[in-house]
DNA sequence: ATAATATATGTTATGTTATAACATTGCAAT
DNA sequence: ATTGCAATGTTATAACATAACATATATTAT
């Protein structure tokens, strides 16, 4: 799986910016601080990774309540999900576009990688119908091992 | 969604017992304690209600590592699996038939239900193939709320 | 039968993940 | 300026899970 380089992560930066300032949703310094720690990451962080990041950003200790909150937003507004198979958090790349989002994991170089594709998520709607039953969110982690990984 | 019958509890504990003779697996006391506390609750269950229980039923109390240990010896023999999603263990009911199972839980009456269709195995299976990922496990979880809950 | 080995359990302590509850701050609207 | 509200700070603790080592029980080889 490839890393996500600089500008992508910018790019990132700003689409979450700009989706903020157009639906007045306060992007305050912590939650900004907060999201970019875990894009910059690139890979599934760690509530208690990020609560270090921020201590030493700001010079001073974070407590958890400050991090789940940001991390509460980010999740509510699809900038960030959370893989609950892991405990930890990633980046959103494409927020807006996709309310439920599917991932694949390394276990070995541990980079994630987004998999929702129509007919993915078609299946799996189906599989709801056919059960009578009405979805509000779906978990789907994958986890394994990469093309590089799996070659070495 | 239907709850289980006792008979098909009882079925269902008794085919672990014939699994693990045949298979020469150390059905423990305890691990049959937490089986059967585990499908008998048949909603998904946590940890520490199970130590409650075990606690209860053994008129002594047990320690976390007991439980834990007991379930990690039926989720890797198939009887249980692990809902990552809310942190609760639940029955299998077709042990052995499949490595991967896939749940729709309702948010409201708690019930689950296994839905591992091939269908839907092999949607998962593709995705993976397409990007080049190689699974070792996977986890779906569908929220939601069932017929009987929905209609409420 | 007995010693050696492996498997399982008991026990204590602690690590990790997450939230409750209430105080304080900063800013906007009246 | 005061009221209201959203966000943060702070303290404490709840909820989930495992490390490490001691003890017991079962299995096997002699």
């Amino acid at each position: 799986m490839k890393s996500k380089s600089t500008s992508e992560l910018k790019a990132s930066i700003h689409r979450v910016e700009e989706i903020c300032k157009s639906n007045k949703l306060g992007l305050t310094e912590i939650r900004k601080q907060v999201f970019e720690i875990i894009v910059k990451k690139n890979k599934p962080i760690k509530a208690y990774e990020i609560l270090d990041k921020i201590s030493n950003i700001n010079n001073k200790p974070s407590h958890p309540p400050t991090v789940y909150r940001a991390i509460d937003f980010l999740i509510e507004n699809g900038f960030v999900h959370k893989l609950n198979s892991i405990n930890s958090f990633v980046g959103c790349f494409h927020p807006k576009a996709h309310k439920e989002c599917y991932f694949l994991i390394c276990k070995k170089c541990n980079i994630y990688q987004e998999c929702c594709d129509d007919s993915l998520k078609d299946r799996i709607s189906k599989t709801a119908i056919h059960n009578n039953f009405v979805i509000s969110n779906t978990t789907l982690e994958i986890e394994g091992h990469c093309l590089d990984c799996s070659q070495k």
